[in-house]
DNA sequence: AAATTAAATGCATCATAGTTGCATTTGTGA
DNA sequence: TCACAAATGCAACTATGATGCATTTAATTT
């Protein structure tokens, strides 16, 4: 499974010509063992071996490349998490709802709710839509 | 109309039972004067003669009193808008639609749209939206 | 109107996020 | 396996934001 894992992701970074690195692999595995965003001092400290800088760069092509995006939380802290491939696919369908619990500050891609439709004032010609929400996670409202 | 204004700021700080200091004053009359959000790094350069923590500390009371509320941008960065009537007096009515202008980069506080109702994933708990648009504003759609 | 006091400001200092330039290392294609 | 572009690491720097403490100032009380 880690072998089947780690082929996808060699095969997304070859995708986007981009060198197969150790730093790179270890972004994308952090990343994905996850099932919320990560965010930027987090993803810092799992990547201990590796230079601060080196994680921006990657963070920074990464996010050009569209294979993860950022969030910012309510704290305004950087949080990234990994495309779909809805997303990749189609570049001007990344209309997500994240929802940011106030409680664990734990960021989520809600990915398959869509976006109902808008109309914004005249004159303003909008290419992206991205609904925040705040309030208690799942597990956080359990307790 | 000055005076008027003035005094509106002033009877603002009343209610929330601050001190009306020039800072203060200076800062509403500096939001207030502008259609759209005003960035940090535009606040600071507005109020050269006020020191750098004094307008943190300012904009933090202020957004806990509900005066204003911070919006982050594309960037991450802080931006600062003065709450409409509306939302002081709910203090659960929040739900604002913020377009940020890919090209001037600035970000306009569209309170008279209303979002429609959504229904999360079940365990989650939401008690704010904010929705974020990105584009052209009318300004840079016209050249 | 003067004195008192809590609140607000200013200053020094620190912490963290993010960037840039340059030398060194490493992945990949010839 | 060689060569070169790409990626990493290191040093240094900028910007945003926070904290502690001394000083000032707005508002209250007499």
């Amino acid at each position: 499974m880690t072998e089947i894992t780690n082929n996808r992701f060699e095969h997304l970074l070859d995708l986007h010509h981009l060198k197969k690195t150790g730093p790179r692999l270890k972004v994308l595995a952090m990343m994905s063992a996850k099932n919320t965003a990560t965010s930027q001092p987090d993803l810092e400290g799992l990547m201990e071996d590796v230079d601060r800088v080196t994680l921006y760069r990657i963070l920074n092509v990464f996010e050009e490349k569209g294979i993860i995006h950022k969030i910012f939380d309510l704290n305004g802290t950087a949080n990234y998490a990994i495309c779909t491939s809805n997303c990749q696919e189609h570049l001007h369908h990344d209309e997500h709802l994240h929802f940011n619990c106030t409680v664990c500050n734990k960021v989520y891609c809600l990915n398959d709710l869509s976006l109902p439709a808008f109309n914004l004032p005249p004159g303003f010609k909008a290419d992206g839509f991205t609904l925040y929400a705040s309030g208690t996670c799942p597990q956080c409202s359990k307790k």
